[in-house]
DNA sequence: GGGATTGTTTAAAC
DNA sequence: CGTTTAAACAATCC
């Protein structure tokens, strides 16, 4: 499941190849893939489409080009990488550059999907602070909070409020802050919606040190993977005990969402 | 074969 | 009526 740290460490390892680098051809194998545009209208005027840089969005991928951008997103199997050998089982799409170098959308699910647009405008419309950006304080948080009375964990996973957030380090930023995922927002207290704020950020960073969390189903690069998995504290851990309280941890259903935690060290703000 | 998984979209409920 | 929640959807694996 790719979240933000995945698919900012694809980005990081994709930039540094593809920069310079000219798109002459997209091949849909699953035609879905491709969720707003046909390949053959766009390259009909071009021969080649330069990257101009790859950048990350929310959970996108986004491809610079002259005067347009690819979006990619990974959804939940969806990986993109530079592969020059036999095309795998599951892939949905590939790039083909000027350099004979291919860049493959491999996706078992194949939920994943890439989008063609002008600009970032509607991407933006439609998702909400970028954690690691100076614009998220814990002001900011405490703020918005407070305006909502939404169940927390809901709200973390809600693109449109925070981006990049998914199942795992939601769970994981709510353990470490001692917060319930069934907590209500505007009834959190401020001293732990400061560790909220610090939790997310310091998870995050973290995870994008280790090149994100290789769990069920991501991995990058042909096979090359990260190794968060092994900082987990809470996800995926049932049954298993509390790293801080050593109590049985509890999974849960928590907005339509398996959901780790301890119910002891993490308070129920109502 | 049922459940789990993602974010968007649509419908329903509060 | 605006905000929040739930359900449906895409497809596959075990």
């Amino acid at each position: 499941m790719p979240e933000l740290p995945e698919v900012q460490t694809v980005v990081d390892h994709l930039r540094a190849d593809l920069v310079g680098e000219k798109i002459i051809a997209i091949r849909p194998i699953w035609l879905k893939v491709l969720h707003n545009f046909d390949p053959n209208d766009l390259f009909k005027k071009n021969h080649g489409l330069e990257i101009k840089d790859v950048t990350r969005r929310a959970k996108f991928i986004i491809f610079h080009l002259p005067s347009s951008l690819l979006a990619i997103h990974l959804r939940m199997t969806g990986k993109l990488y530079i592969f020059n050998e036999e095309i795998p089982k599951h892939t949905t799409a590939i790039f083909e550059l000027e350099s004979g170098k291919k860049i493959i959308f491999e996706d078992t699910r194949k939920f994943g999907r890439i989008y063609l647009y002008e600009n970032l405008d509607l991407i933006n419309k439609r998702h909400g602070i970028e954690p690691l950006s100076a614009e998220f304080t814990k002001t900011w948080l405490f703020t918005e909070l407070k305006k909502k009375k939404r169940n927390i964990k809901a709200l973390l996973l809600d693109q449109s409020f925070i981006a990049g957030l998914g199942n795992i380090y939601t769970d994981e930023s709510l353990w470490v802050s001692g917060i319930h995922p069934n907590s209500i927002s505007n009834a959190i207290s401020k001293t732990a919606v400061i560790k909220l704020h610090q939790a997310i950020q310091t998870l995050l960073r973290d995870a994008i040190e280790a090149k994100g969390t290789t769990i069920i189903n991501f991995s990058f690069l042909n096979g090359q993977s990260g190794n968060y998995a092994d900082q987990l504290r809470i996800f995926g851990r049932q049954d298993e005990t509390c790293f801080k309280c050593g109590k049985e941890i509890e999974k849960i259903r928590v907005a339509g969402r398996g959901t780790y935690l301890c119910n002891q060290c993490q308070r129920k703000y109502k």
